[in-house]
DNA sequence: CTGAAAGCGCTTACAG
DNA sequence: CTGAAAGCGCTTACAG
């Protein structure tokens, strides 16, 4: 089945290849509208598709951006990559998501790769860990965005929470209601990286102000599998907490396996605050209180900063960091 | 920032491209070891990457594939489409994924895009609604697969459940726990495609193996919006249904979203058994008994039909429905 | 208003 | 063991 070329359609309708992709092109401009009824013709007769490879190649330019997510199991990389598919689509680009799996070797083949198919551009959610990796882009000029993250002394543009006051919302919510053992836990720390540094900082913060003393205790950056564990040894604690912040989805989830796991009631028995807004937290019994991230907004933030790098090609020095402001879901989970 | 290519490498390795392309394809059968390592040397001298697009334009494949599903917002589509990236990563094929969102139009749009972006085969959850372009592709010998549903005198393989025996299992569990006023919910009919009418299907025949009569009443084939109301309605009933089958993720959620509103009580009040087994059903309140679909086999099972579909040139006639087993995971929600 | 020609960055027979 | 040349399917000055 050989595939039908340009030729063949400029064979049939009897003009050049040139004609044939001005056509396709749409620059009309000076054709007779006979040329163009005949080349029309000659393309749905054979069913002529363009290859956008060939075009691609000779353009230089694939209108293709790849995407680099920390972990496609995070609700959060899942919305913020629809609003990045959103924005993309409306102006004709296409959009490659990669999972890096908070491993800085995918993370690093991923860019590697994606560049080798010449996307006009990257979007990463950056494990911090490539630190040459992300220089040499930047001195490059290649359009680059950070999302969710940003490595320091990198001077990439980046799109982030403003994580601190996530922070603080929770802490204060929990504080209005008269709780004061508050504790944290937040899957494993990278300190190449900033948000989980800055929502254990926030928290410390958030206390001091309120003149709630900081127990270290109470403040846990773990592996998920121990997760329950680590909830075990801090229930067990002389003085246990009376309520928990969740850093991300996937530690509510382990809380709330637990909580079911050992008949916890919440919010009698513990009070729980999720960051990241998941999809069942409003019909789950009870309702879970959170700290929602504006995904869509963050998502088309992100996409339109890199089309627009991607478009005028020198790249501004807007390094600045994008900061988004999260909002607290009030719902049953905090007592 | 002009990119390195390779006339720049053989320039700086004063060999010819042809030899840095044997390099670059490890065919280094004829190649002295001077020359292997000039070669080596002035790649990572320059940080050279090969261009994949020229790369695919001459070798007429682009070593991807496309995958469209339906809806990104069912748990199946997501699993699913992990476990096809993850077979595809490890025969160095890449994926992408788009969402036809159920709409015919998109699902063209997206079939077309991809073949034009020459992908070497597409695995889709068909509409059902584009017969002439799928019977187009099969007759092109266009590697193909379809997944989760197939399309009445469409002959493409297709990776399906068993979605009789699925709703059978939900059937039985209720009757054996001695429920018998069994409804059904799924979301709105699209009778191109296989798997609801399937699921409508199979309820009957379970309940009537039963002796149980069918009340059409029960069966409910609603678009999302209205699940509430219909729900409503539903259980208005002067012989209400005691116990209810989800006939997705997404009617499941809309169920238990309503029955938190209406402060039903599952199982007391209606008992439940989701198709799909959802991430939250593990630790919801009560915990959801589910017909888990093998998503990952299934995916699997696709990218490997599709690949070697791929390889081997000539699509043989396997044209058959690859079924796969439901299970039963039971938890709470059935009284 | 339309066509011939060069070129995008590779790969691959083929010659030597 | 290595290189010159053709070609993948397009686009784009340029000439006429």
């Amino acid at each position: 089945m050989k595939p039908v070329t340009m030729a063949d359609v400029a064979r049939k309708a009897q003009v050049s290849k040139s004609t044939v992709s001005q056509y396709l092109n749409k620059r009309y401009d000076y054709m007779s509208e006979q040329t163009k009824v005949r080349v029309e013709e000659a393309i749905s007769e054979l069913g002529y598709q363009p290859n956008i490879v060939a075009r691609s190649l000779k353009q230089k330019s694939t209108k293709t951006i790849g995407v680099i997510v920390a972990n496609i199991l995070h609700t959060f990389s899942t919305e913020v990559s629809r609003a990045i598919e959103d924005v993309c689509h409306g102006e004709d680009f296409h959009t490659i998501i990669c999972n890096a799996d908070d491993d800085p070797v995918k993370e690093k083949r991923y860019i590697e790769m994606l560049r080798a198919k010449q996307v006009d551009g990257l979007i990463v959610f950056p494990t911090g860990d490539n630190r040459d990796l992300y220089k040499k882009m930047l001195d490059e000029q290649y359009p680059l965005v950070f999302l969710d993250r940003s490595v320091p002394d990198i001077p990439a543009s980046s799109i982030m929470l403003n994580n601190e006051k996530a922070i603080e919302l929770a802490v204060d919510h929990f504080v209005q209601k008269g709780n004061e053992r508050i504790a944290i836990m937040t899957t494993s720390f990278i300190d190449k990286v900033t948000p989980r540094y800055e929502r254990v900082e926030g928290y410390k913060k958030a206390l001091r102000n309120r003149n709630i003393e900081v127990n270290e205790e109470y403040i846990q950056c773990v592996d998920p599998e121990i997760i329950p564990l680590t909830l075990k040894q801090m229930l067990a604690l002389s003085t246990p907490p009376d309520c928990i912040i969740a850093g991300n989805d996937f530690v509510l989830k382990e809380i709330l396996r637990f909580s079911k796991q050992e008949s916890l009631s919440i919010p009698e028995d513990l009070s729980v605050i999720g960051i990241d807004d998941v999809p069942y937290a409003s019909f789950y019994n009870p309702s879970i209180t959170t700290v929602a991230q504006p995904t869509f907004k963050m998502g088309k933030m992100a996409a339109e900063l890199l089309l627009e790098k991607i478009k005028k090609k020198q790249v501004q020095d807007d390094l600045s960091e994008y900061r988004f402001e999260p909002t607290l879901m009030v719902r049953e989970s905090v007592n």
